[in-house]
DNA sequence: ACCAGATATATCGAGCCGATATATCTGGGG
DNA sequence: CCCCAGATATATCGGCTCGATATATCTGGT
């Protein structure tokens, strides 16, 4: 079972969710909307392709332009050449939409949270809640122990270094904020049809954490 | 000519310079200290620290803590068993210090910026000022091309994607005026000559046969 | 005394990154 | 008009990194 990668797939089932699209295309997004990905080679996307392929989750449309022997400059949309054109089939929809619901520690680490959140729009409220609360626990986690690691060598660190952790607690504390007004704002526009056994606000969220050491 | 992630070689260079290190110390340091190398493999640590030993950039010392049956509770430093320690030669240092001294794009990309920021204290000042204004550079650029291409598909995007794309941007700009505040405080406070002061001795600065001290 | 967990070093396969190759289309300059 | 530079587009390869795993010692709890 190779993992390839759950999140690549993720991202690339996603956004041909949207539209059919060429690789090319394919990884400019990847780049661009998702947070991730900022350099994804192409030695890794064309291989992920071809075993979306094999395993019946994109169809692979070669992109005939039958364009005559005309130059067709008119067409301002521009089709060079035949390009390889992969879509969305039905198993894949629904893969997609198994991977959504799948809400292991694997939804709220750094590099997966933004693809998750990107998706969102797809993802029932239930499950958007838990990723979001499980992104917090792990922000707080990170900070607590930065914060403690910070007061053990108090004036141990030069004048750089400190303010280099200054700078990364007060980015993770800003995003702590962030999520805090996205689960707010969660629980204000979804009814209180939360199916987890806490019925009091005052429940402190009791994140899903992680009841398995890896 | 294996490259082999001269960013790590950078990082293990300058947190030896400190103290030597074992290993297991250094890759927590590693995770904590600087900004980058979240979960470094003992896989990448251990096969990058042998060949930092045979360029002759470390020595690897065995810790033949010869304590004997007494327990040694006394030291709170602990040395369980023979570790291995590694510890900065002379031409380590030699190399740091050229390695610093370069300045090219690698210095201010995402990944490298915070491992070069961390040992600003022994960077020179002119060095130290243009990583810096390289990576406001590249963080203006990358501002840019968000904000061209969220002007293109304006009402394209979903709530949460929106969402996540101004975070991102808010994020961004944040850094900008972190760094614009660090170039600030490098140009008052180097008017022409004095590098920032080193805990310890003076001699850090480009030595270029010193083989001595610690 | 025993077991769980932290400390510490080491290795291996799967798979990712960066460089590179190939080919077509577009735009600018001589 | 042609050629070159650059963007578009697909593809491959080797070196290296990651995650899992193995081994061994020390510490702390019961």
């Amino acid at each position: 079972m190779s993992r390839r990668s759950a999140l690549l797939e993720l991202a690339i089932l996603g956004l041909l969710h949207e539209s059919p699209l060429h690789g090319y295309e394919l990884r400019k997004r990847l780049n661009a909307t998702l947070g991730a990905f900022r350099a994804l080679s192409f030695g890794t996307l064309y291989p992920c392709l071809r075993e979306l392929v094999t395993r019946g989750w994109i169809a692979e449309n070669t992109e005939t332009t039958s364009l005559p022997e005309s130059r067709t400059a008119a067409t301002g949309s521009g089709s060079r050449r035949a390009r390889i054109v992969y879509e969305l089939t039905a198993d894949g929809k629904d893969q997609f939409q198994l991977m959504l619901s799948q809400t292991g520690p694997a939804a709220w680490e750094d590099d997966t949270f933004n693809v998750h959140f990107a998706f969102f729009a797809r993802t029932e409220a239930d499950v958007r809640l838990r990723i979001l609360e499980g992104r917090r626990s792990r922000l707080e986690e990170r900070l607590d122990s930065f914060r403690s690691s910070a007061a053990q060598r108090r004036e141990r660190l030069d004048h750089y270094t400190t303010e280099l952790q200054r700078h990364g607690l007060e980015s993770a504390e800003r995003e702590v904020r962030w999520v805090t007004e996205l689960i707010e704002t969660e629980r204000s526009t979804t009814p209180a049809t939360a199916p987890t056994p806490a019925p009091t606000t005052a429940a402190a969220v009791t994140p899903p954490d992680n009841h398995q050491a890896t």
